[in-house]
DNA sequence: CGTCTATTTGAATGTACTCAAAAGCGGTGG
DNA sequence: CCACCGCTTTTGAGTACATTCAAATAGACG
């Protein structure tokens, strides 16, 4: 298992000792996927948080009209944003995708919690892990409320042209709050303009 | 300064001994406010975090048309939800101002940055508090997406019958991503209804 | 009491949605 | 290699939820 995202994604926040790698690294289960995989499903038991070592995910919810609304994107070296595996209850509202072939790095709840327990430098990782995921929620939910659905695409496609060439068209649009309908106007219409 | 409310919310989450807790005490200020006051103004350096130990305060966006956002309200025994003052940036992008006469408790910036460091406790009480927060700013990222106004008006009156006591409408508008006039209105209709 | 702000009400408008149908695209099997 | 199938994207017409603008009413505070 080649471990240098995730490795390299904690020391950009803290100093791991050697101890502390070999004990990360131990509790890692490697996840191949392929594209359209279903890795959780919601309703299900959390049992990990997800780390892309290579490929996309996404997460995503199912609200009661059956509608899906994707919370985000995880592209190699980030975390899905799927972090009920971190607590310790029973199951997730959300569902996790694969949306290429890639890996995951599965971290298993438990093994959090001993993480969380044996070294304050675990502790600290993911205090800032959720710490910035809190604060890009909210500007999520800023940029959501303040800004045209046009202007969330605009930005989009800059913040991620990568994504963008990766990832089927109606998952942006969920990820924009839009419908994949309309997404596609706004396309025609900045094609018409461009 | 009476401080049983933010002893007892990290014993919530933590077990703290006596020195800890004397080490928390000392670096908390008290800060007394009345009904409308600006305690954190958008824009100007992030100095500390802010818990509400009497009356209500919430924080929120002005956008660049000059539209606000509140992204939550923070009533007695909660943090305010602008935790930019827990990281070390300059500024924060969000406006805190009292609802009500209260008292907040301010703590620093940098004492929390020494906290982090003296203790893996206070690591993980911060751990857990951004772990709920994020958990939080999802839920609220679907509600806003899958449910229409009215629906969002009708969960905010019954999960909190008290704040709607207390503050003023159009802030519950905000909050709700409505506009004062369509808030007055759905009420107008549920009030015809009912 | 008077002034200022908040809330209510109404009419016109707009952004984004729904429903429906056509066109495009990718994979699979004959 | 082509034909077909299923799914995604495009396009269009009609609709709805929520906004904007404007004016009237109600409340709060000095």
């Amino acid at each position: 298992m080649v471990s240098d995202l995730i490795l390299s994604n904690f020391s950009e926040h803290v100093q791991l000792n050697e101890t502390e790698k070999e004990q990360l690294l131990s509790v890692l289960i490697a996840r191949p996927f392929k594209r359209g995989e279903l890795l959780v499903k919601g309703g299900d038991p959390a049992k990990y948080m997800l780390f892309a070592n290579a490929g996309y995910m996404m997460t995503y919810y199912t609200d009661s009209n059956g509608s899906d609304h994707v919370i985000s994107f995880a592209g190699a070296g980030w975390w899905a944003s799927d972090i009920y595996g971190s607590v310790s209850q029973q199951t997730t509202p959300y569902h996790t995708k694969a949306l290429t072939d890639g890996e995951a790095l599965l971290l298993p709840r438990l093994s959090i919690a001993h993480l969380l327990q044996s070294s304050a430098s675990f502790e600290r990782y993911f205090r800032i892990v959720f710490q910035k995921g809190m604060l890009r929620q909210q500007r999520r939910y800023i940029e959501a409320c303040s800004t045209s659905a046009e202007e969330r695409y605009r930005s989009f496609i800059a913040a991620y042209p990568d994504i963008l060439a990766e990832v089927q068209q109606k998952y942006i649009a969920s990820y924009l709050g839009i419908t994949p309908e309309f997404l596609s106007k706004i396309r025609g219409k900045l094609a018409r303009t461009a």
